[in-house]
Order: structure tokens, then sequence, then C-alpha cells
DNA sequence: CCTCCACTAGAACGAACGCTCTATCCAGGA
DNA sequence: TCCTGGATAGAGCGTTCGTTCTAGTGGAGG
């Protein structure tokens, strides 16, 4: 059945992003992997047969549209860019807190231990970055402000947006993201 | 004699600090840290007899160290905090640059793959981020700014900082941290 | 009914993991 | 001179790593 084939697939690279999430890349192990997906080692290397590091990008592209459909909720919320901010910091919040400070950016660990050693991993993190920038970008310019300005804004959102889902990790507080949305939202403000 | 010893304890930890911030926690094993420290795995066990998470929350405190070394350097550049940020977001863009993209800061990959898992680790990671924070608000409060505001904008341009130094080197490029730190600055602006 | 092939299943491989253990070295005090 | 104890040295423990390999299963097409 091909439902039952897609499923399975579906189920190794869905376990996969959680656990690259929660665990980092080299905290996370192919058997670890299939144990928690319900498949087997031999269903794992048939649909990746590029081993942990095929894997691992295809994981980071799904984090990737897990990220970049809870930016598209956020700023829907409202017209306002500073509003719509302050909307992705609170939804960032809730999802943090609803995991117990587990499920920070789905990408960010597994980046920073890739990071000019595995091409492949590299090439899905910095495309996921640049759509992720798009995305606030076209909400900014949509909002009537200078390309330069919407480009160079939507970047900073993002960044910024790490640094504070990091920091409340680290924290167990939602605080950091509340004041990021804030701080933001003032930034915002500058330009109008 | 004195000297050797304590050499040998501050190899291990300089080197473990190192690989760490390249390699992140799990990507670094006990016998690399002593062959890059030269050093046998017998001394390193002998002044860490915590194993591994006790090395590593020792380097975590080096790590903060260094780069609280770095925040104080930038920041005593300029008495204008504005200009004090962005003399620091320079400093971290040469020394990015320098080490050809690898040397992010020492202790975020560590920081995430060890949260809530290894709590040694984990108490050494708030109190860098709370030094660091620290060392900003201070120089904000010298500055002329409110206590409320000063530990406000010290918070997120720590977490600023963090994120961009993340965009940096995955981007392999400057441009991030100098662009944060003209938004930083800017920001700063409005509140005077 | 048979063939075919996508898929499942997991044993087995060499290497590396964190850590324990014993043995040795050597400077300083009795 | 002998003893003590911090420091060095690395073999070896059991486990897990990523990967390979062969064997088996089951539904679709002829």
């Amino acid at each position: 059945m091909k439902t039952t084939t897609t499923g399975t697939r579906e189920r190794i690279v869905r376990a996969t992003s959680r656990l690259l999430q929660r665990q980092g890349y080299e905290g996370t192990g192919i058997k670890q992997i299939s144990r928690e997906a319900e498949a087997t080692l031999g269903s794992v290397y048939h649909f990746f047969p590029g081993g942990k590091q095929e894997l691992a990008a295809e994981a980071i592209r799904h984090g990737d549209q897990e990220f970049a459909g809870l930016l598209r909720e956020g700023l829907g919320a409202s017209p306002d860019p500073a509003e719509a901010i302050t909307a992705c910091t609170r939804l960032l919040a809730e999802a943090l807190r609803a995991s117990e400070w587990q499920d920070g950016c789905p990408i960010t660990s597994t980046a920073l231990e890739t990071v000019g050693r595995a091409p492949v991993i590299e090439q899905a993190v910095v495309a996921a970055f640049a759509n992720w920038r798009a995305i606030v970008e076209e909400k900014l310019r949509a909002s009537g402000l200078g390309a330069d300005d919407a480009r160079e804004l939507a970047a900073t959102v993002i960044n910024t947006l790490e640094g504070a889902e990091l920091a409340a990790q680290i924290a167990r507080s939602e605080e950091p993201l509340h004041l990021t949305g804030r701080h933001l939202a003032r930034l915002i403000g500058t330009y109008r």
C-alpha cells in the first residue's frame, strides 16, 4: 500500500526531527530513531540510503516547514507588524512552555553541531533561515516598509527570535520571549 | 612542581572549552580531549573525578570568562552605549572570521545539547548568561538609563548577540553581526 | 499461480564511547 | 634511606555507535 509506505517514511522523518530538536545531532542515534518511529533499521536505510546525514537534512527541512507555519500563524494575527511579531513571540512562548521547555527551535542544535562538517545538512539549514527571513520580510513590506528596511529588519527579527528562544529554554521562562517581542515592536516602530 | 600540576589542569580545561565550542558536548570525546590537551586519560580523571559532566561544566565557566572579557573590551571602547555595543559586534565578527567561522559562542552548543539533562552543566550555563547580562546592564546604567530599562535592554542585547552570532556562523558572513549592531544601537537610541 | 520488487526485519561488524583499574613515577618530609 | 601521596600512563571493561548485509514478507501485474 502506498499509504503504508509513505506512512513509515513520514514517521521516521517526524521522529528524527523531534529527536534532533531535543538531543541534537550527535546525541541522537539511528537506532533510537528507528525505535521511536516504530520502524526497523532496514526501513530507515531503505528510505535514506545516505544514512544519518541525509536523514538529518530531511528532518531539518521538516522543522523548517514547522517553524514557518508558526511564523505565518503569528504574523497573520494582526495587520500591524509590531503586533504581529509579538503574536509570534507569544506563540513560541506557549509552545515552549507546553513542551516543558524541551522543544526550542527545531534546527538550532543540529545546525551548530554540524556547521562546517556536513554540507548536506548545512545547506538545509541555510535554506530554512532564508525561508523564515523571507516570510517576515514579506509581512514587513506589506505593512509599508521600504525594501531595504524590510529585508534588514526581517533578518534581525529572525536572529533575535532565535536568541530569545535559546534564552527562554535555558531559563525555563517565557519572559525572554515576551521581552523580545516588546523590544522588536519598539524597533519596528522607529521605521514609520 | 606546582606549575606543572596546574599547567596540566589548565590545558585540559582550555582544550575542552575549544572542543565543546566547535563540536558540542556529544560530539566531543574524553579521549580526544586528553589527546588535544596532551594529557593522559588518567590525568583527566584525576583532576575531574566527576567525569565528562564536571569537565564540561568547568569548560563552560572558562568560556564564560572568555566571552565576558570580550564584552568588557567592546563596551570599554566608547562612553556612548550604542557605539559600545557596535564595538562588541565588531569584535565578535572579527573573531569569528579569524577562526574561519568555527568559533561562535563558546557555550551555546553545549547548552542546547544538555538542557534538562545535565544539571551541573546547566547551572554553569545559567550563571554565564547572568554574568554577561550583568556586564551589559552595568554599562547601560552607567550611561544614564533607568534601572528597569537597563536590565531589560541588557537581556535583549545578550540574546540578540547570541542569535546574530549563530546566524553569522551559519552564513559564514560578518553581516548579521554588523546589522545587529546597527539595530541594537537604534533600539538603545529610543531610550534617551 | 508465479514473478517481481518495494519494504520489513534484525544479526553482525569494526570502531569509538565513558569510565575503571592497576602500575609507575617522582618530589618532599621523617 | 625509606615512605607517602599527587600525578601520569594506558590497557581493558561493557556498551553503543553508524553502517552493511542477507533473509523474509506480502501485495500488484502478467
